[in-house]
DNA sequence: ACAGTGCTATGACTTGAGGTCAGATTATGG
DNA sequence: CCATAATCTGACCTCAAGTCATAGCACTGT
């Protein structure tokens, strides 16, 4: 039995891990194409400059992540994924109810951004200066991951009673990931890229009337009504 | 007098207009190009396809728009600007208040995208399609045209009593023009490009019921308190 | 140790797109 | 009908993404 297994069993494959060396070397290549990526934008970024800085060979890039897309795809989900989710609030913080975490990570963006500007340039890049393709794998990704925790997060302020029942829980999710988004990308690109959404200058005063006036309306929109 | 004139008066330019057979050139290219982008893409797109669609040489395009982001500046600009503004609705719409008019156009928008989709599928690409050099001169177009009436909309709102005085009306307008645009984004997707925004099936039926949570969202969000 | 076996890396090569320009062509003015 | 300036042309250039045969390397079993 022993001599017909050992000649039969071994199923075909030989080693699963099948990635001990690959794996640091993607993340390498990922490391430094965001940073070029978040450096030149997605066009201007070279696939050439990225190999060299590297010293490596072109070709092994290309070998790894098949296109330039599919590279920009990797750093795109490593970007996203490095972010806080809602729920990563401080204790008290959360136990202050949903929209206090809202107003702690708004408030917070800010000093994120100064930390490492770098991976949320590339999280813009790929919100608006990618083709439409891309954007569909990214659109793709983002609900099976739900990066933000947002989907929790709303469970999170219905438990508490803090937000409308008499909404699709998809709807809130929706409508919380676009207005953050926005709102952040508009707080973002004032430093990153002024001049990239609105006008108006004295930006750093008004901000925190702006997160209040934003977090108003919010909190009227998807909100339990709470005030006279 | 009329002599000397004659001589001495021709002041170095000799014919201002300049522009007699360019301009329907022009036309005709951005025509096309338009067709095109809306097909293809940004990237896909190609400048030799689309002067061979015209019959002429690529180097003219070149001659007359500079490159391929100058052009697809143009049939952008070209595309929003085919769009109605808010208070173009009927007069009787306008007159049922600032919140029939969006209602009034969210029902619409299905049906003016059967009409010709081609500019809204342009104006998707301009939104989160090309480039982030592309995207900031967009965004410098929106705020000098205000290409949907977006800012005469608002103080209608104003005027009428319906829209929150205790907001910048930078702020309001910044809302509508986010949220708007990214509903409409998602209704179109829906059809052009399944599965790029949301997922879940059965969107048709839903349609004008999400429409009504959105502007109810809306109307609590930035409009003045009428209910219990 | 050593040979065998598949990953992985290489870099010269191909493809193909945007972009250029000197000269031909065409419209306008006298 | 010629002079002049704008416009058009298409061969040409540049340069970046992407390919692939080959060389090299690490790991396994004997």
């Amino acid at each position: 039995m022993g001599g017909i297994s050992s000649i039969v069993s071994p199923p075909r494959y030989r080693r699963m891990p099948q990635r001990p060396r690959s794996e640091g070397k993607r993340a390498k290549i990922v490391d430094a194409a965001m940073r070029h990526f978040a450096e030149q934008g997605y066009q201007a970024a070279r696939m050439g400059d990225i190999a060299s800085a590297l010293g490596i060979a072109k070709g092994s890039i290309f070998q790894h992540f098949g296109s330039k897309d599919g590279l920009f795809f990797e750093v795109y989900k490593k970007a996203v994924r490095s972010f806080p989710r809602y729920l990563d609030a401080p204790a008290e913080v959360c136990e202050a109810g949903f929209f206090e975490v809202l107003r702690y990570w708004l408030a917070r963006t800010e000093h994120l951004l100064h930390e490492d500007w770098i991976p949320y340039r590339v999280s813009l890049l790929g919100n608006y200066g990618t083709d439409l393709s891309l954007k569909r794998e990214i659109n793709r990704f983002l609900l099976a991951e739900d990066p933000y925790g947002t989907v929790p997060f709303v469970r999170f302020g219905l438990e508490r009673e803090e937000l409308r029942r008499d909404l699709d829980q998809e709807m809130i999710v929706s409508i919380l990931d676009w207005t953050m988004e926005r709102f952040q990308d508009a707080l973002l690109t004032e430093e990153l890229d002024p001049g990239l959404f609105r006008r108006q200058g004295n930006v750093m005063e008004k901000k925190e009337a702006r997160i209040a006036q934003f977090l108003d309306v919010l909190r009227r929109a998807i909100g339990t009504e709470r005030r006279g």
